[in-house]
DNA sequence: GTCGATATTGAAATCGATTGAATTCTTTTT
DNA sequence: AAAAAGAATTCAATCGATTTCAATATCGAC
């Protein structure tokens, strides 16, 4: 059984006032005097007074948490933008509650009705790789919930998005790849009902166009995100009569399989094989060679997406109409798979 | 403005009946016919409804949510046990906040204060490298709020405690390298105001015992788990007089760490040193040479945590005094690092 | 010393769901 | 047909903080 805590009714009687003003001088209420305002808190610290949310929540309607629901809190892109964002919230008095769907649709949906029942203020959320499309956010917004989506986002809904520049990083990327040397650039990208993965492609697109050099039709393939799926489709293009000698991945753990694919192939990299991922996973530093990756930068994105809450829908009253999409510039960690200039046997950094 | 929602008194109203009926109805409570409950659940989908949590936990005093505490939820050993976490608790309706302390004291006492304002039910944490003791802990117990420490705990507070065999886990990897004929094993540890560290240590010494060899003062080190750390270390002992052959530590940021310190000497692993780490993080496995460590089986961890939860505190009149400590063992992961069968150049088992 | 203005404090309603007791309605029993 | 038993439904109080409005106290001015 939960112990009864205690309430200001218990300090109004130890203090004979009326428990209105025991609530009014805990929230320095401009009419409370402060001599009555350090009464009534030494009070309630000396009785181990502890505001109940859950009462001045009903009241109010305002819960002082916000939601955050991403695929996996473990994929370090996903875990540093929380860190971004419970910092924000933190300062701001707010709590976090985290919602993992394991890139499942059906796990999202029911995480958003969670959070709407919990009351949140604030959705900020990033879609699973299933999510076709947002039509179930439709409801937090309905509800008068303010929302955010980063990274992944569907654009037909109204709402802040906070995003990379990820059509422009992919280009710096391929460009980097194209200043070593490289010539035949393979692309591995994601699903492209999701608008981050086109964008990549994109920038793909532009800079091998810019360079004026052709590239094969099976160089470009859009379906794999993981380290197995990869592999095998490195494997096949290392294989085939005409091999690309780049590859650039829309996601590190592509890259990793790539990786993979040319050890088992017995290709040097980056002497015969240059390889750039994306999203500065923490292991591409631990591999060898250290794998070259686009840093998303997603401690400043989430940091970034809990201050257009505070600083645009925190306690307006009309929310205004005009959503902006906020765009963070993604930094080049140009590493050893795609490092030519120093030839032979790369010494790890480590 | 958040938007008002549907209540009970909005289906009760037109469905013409009592708003405690719908209330009943939606609980499914025993005295209900089907029929209704049919209907009314029928109507409350119509109109939207959604449960609201705050007024229902104001009234039974419980929420429903499990607070989660721990260091860092972006190290692998917290994430896979707040995976572990979540999934056990999701099971049984409950939904989770989660904070992290960054490893100070200070952001403890604050999330654990937190917490209890929150009104969790249940309080499952793993204490942070500054934190000396869990005196902060008895104001959780005060509150009737169940409490459940994992890996890094006080066992002065009145809780649960799950843990795993981390003196048998240390002896056994110890066994490992004395198999693989290494003999003179240096360790580095950390804290000791934490148990674990203790009972690591306490594993390495029996095991050394046992094989009735000695090792000199200076190899056994209970100040470092962080990279640089451990690095500094090592590279004094490796270029001491008597040089230790192998490395047990404590964590896989300082077996990372020694590993570093092996390449700046250009020291053979495994051939002239052996090393071996504790955690399982997602790196070691992408290191050149792999790094054998203890799995921890973190996620086992978490979801038993959980477990003991709902089987033994959720609901019960009486919090029965007999707690428990259970143990949860780990595996042996034997990579590259310590494997010295196979000699010559390894080839990485990526 | 009275009036009015301002500063303090108190009363009462409210948020939405839950719960046990009370009431009404239905069915069964005699 | 009346009484008893049982099922279905409603009543009323409650959880703890907030908030608006009313009441009282305090002070200065004339």
């Amino acid at each position: 059984m939960k112990q009864k805590r205690t309430t200001i009714y218990d300090i109004a009687k130890a203090l004979n006032i009326h428990a209105t003003y025991v609530s009014k001088a805990l929230n320095e209420h401009p009419t409370i005097n402060q001599e009555m305002i350090d009464k009534v808190k030494k009070k309630a610290a000396e009785l181990k007074y502890r505001h109940n949310s859950f009462a001045a929540n009903l009241r109010t309607n305002y819960s002082k948490i916000c939601g955050v629901v991403v695929p996996k809190i473990n994929e370090s892109f996903f875990s540093n933008a929380i860190a971004g964002i419970e910092e924000v919230c933190s300062q701001n008095g707010h709590h976090l509650i985290i919602c993992q769907t394991q890139e499942s649709y059906k796990k999202e949906v029911e995480a958003v009705e969670t959070l709407i029942r919990q009351n949140v203020d604030c959705i900020i959320i990033s879609l699973s790789l299933e999510t076709k499309n947002g039509n179930h956010l439709q409801d937090v917004l309905a509800n008068g919930i303010a929302l955010i989506q980063f990274d992944r986002y569907d654009e037909s809904i109204l709402s802040f998005i906070v995003k990379n520049d990820n059509r422009e990083a992919a280009g710096r990327a391929v460009k980097h790849l194209l200043d070593q040397g490289y010539q035949k650039i393979a692309y591995i990208g994601g699903p492209e009902h999701l608008k981050i993965y086109i964008e990549r492609k994109q920038g793909f697109i532009d800079m091998i166009r810019e360079a004026q050099i052709s590239i094969p039709y099976e160089y470009t393939c859009n379906i794999s995100l993981k380290r197995e799926e990869s592999r095998k489709i490195a494997l096949e293009l290392l294989n085939s009569p005409n091999p690309p000698d780049a590859f650039f991945t829309a996601s590190d753990f592509a890259a990793l399989g790539v990786m993979q694919a040319a050890k088992d192939l017995n290709i040097a990299v980056p002497e015969k094989l240059g390889i750039f991922g994306f999203q500065n996973e923490e292991f591409t530093q631990y591999l060898t060679p250290t794998l070259s990756t686009v840093d998303q930068k997603s401690m400043e994105l989430g940091a970034l997406s809990a201050q257009l809450y505070f600083s645009n829908l925190h306690n307006k009253e009309v929310i205004t109409k005009n959503y902006k999409t906020e765009i963070v510039k993604c930094s080049l960690i140009t590493n050893q798979s795609s490092d030519r200039s120093k030839k032979g046997s790369p010494i790890p950094k480590m």
